[in-house]
DNA sequence: CAGGTC
DNA sequence: ACTGG
């Protein structure tokens, strides 16, 4: 057993990242979530809002603390980015309700099922999904007493068929998730090649993708490729902007990704994301 | 009714 | 159009 303390010196929420809709197969038991990092299971703890625990058994001294890192973006300027998207009471209140939310830096593959399986479903519904197709197709990892899967890839899940996804109750988004297996693995798109093109190019190629609009490739863009700038406009974000920005109900996706681009910039990512868990939150107190 | 898409 | 939290 490895294990390792990540002193961040920045603040990180491991609790608000890991439930703000961005990932969803992860496990909380006790103070210690479990999640898979890599094909590494791996558990932290937080110790304070700026350090962290961290224990693997695969994984071990620099190559643990660079994943986390890596996966947490803990080398963001979380500081520096709040006070270039700090323009308005309500962003400064969604700062200071869950300081510490990161954007993850997640595997594109999973990041691209997750998002398709959350066309017209909800978080709990997409975790289920993600956890019935990680259990059916993936290769069990350990630690500790207790175990999860790696994330199948892409030709695991193109052997399984659309009819075996239907089983795991993707209802009609198995064969979306189909298609996209076809698709990654008869190399048509290298999704980790995606990086290197600008947020444009890499939105039309995924777009090409049978069940990726635009709302999902910009949040495939936006938690695994690294467009900070992406701006994913669902319910809850467009609420929050009739709501609190006066944008008018009838606009498009563009139109408020765009106008959301044009006053946040380059980090209007993160923007989004805190309005998001901001709106999401506030109904259910 | 749900972090949409065709 | 599927369906389950």
């Amino acid at each position: 057993m490895n294990s390792i303390k990540i002193a961040a010196r920045q603040p990180i929420d491991i609790e608000q990242t890991l439930q703000s809709g961005q990932v969803f197969r992860w496990n909380k038991i006790g103070e210690w979530y479990y999640l898979v990092i890599n094909h590494n299971l791996v558990s932290i703890k937080q110790e304070s809002l700026e350090d962290i625990l961290v224990r693997s058994e695969t994984l071990s001294g620099l190559d643990l603390e660079t994943a986390v890192n890596d996966y947490f973006r803990l080398d963001d300027d979380i500081e520096y980015i709040y006070k270039s998207i700090c323009t308005d009471k309500h962003i400064r209140s969604a700062i200071q309700s869950y300081r510490g939310l990161r954007i993850v830096r997640q595997d594109p593959w999973e990041c691209l099922v997750s998002f398709i399986c959350s066309a017209n479903s909800n978080i709990p519904r997409i975790s289920s999904n993600m956890t019935n197709l990680a259990a059916a197709y993936g290769n069990k990892l350990h630690l500790d007493e207790h175990s999860n899967y790696s994330f199948p890839s892409p030709h695991q899940i193109f052997q399984a068929g659309e009819q075996q996804l239907r089983e795991l109750k993707l209802g009609f988004r198995a064969r979306y998730v189909a298609a996209a297996a076809k698709f990654v693995l008869y190399g048509e798109c290298d999704l980790d090649s995606l990086k290197k093109l600008s947020y444009e190019e890499s939105k039309q190629t995924l777009t090409l993708i049978s069940g990726v609009g635009q709302k999902v490739a910009d949040c495939v863009l936006l938690f695994s490729l690294e467009k900070l700038q992406a701006c994913p406009v669902d319910r809850w974000v467009r609420r929050a902007m009739e709501g609190w920005y006066s944008i008018e109900p009838n606009l498009s996706y563009e139109e408020i990704s765009s106008w959301a681009i044009n006053r946040w910039g380059p980090f209007t990512g993160y923007a989004q994301q805190y309005l998001f868990q901001q709106k999401r939150l506030e109904v259910s107190n």
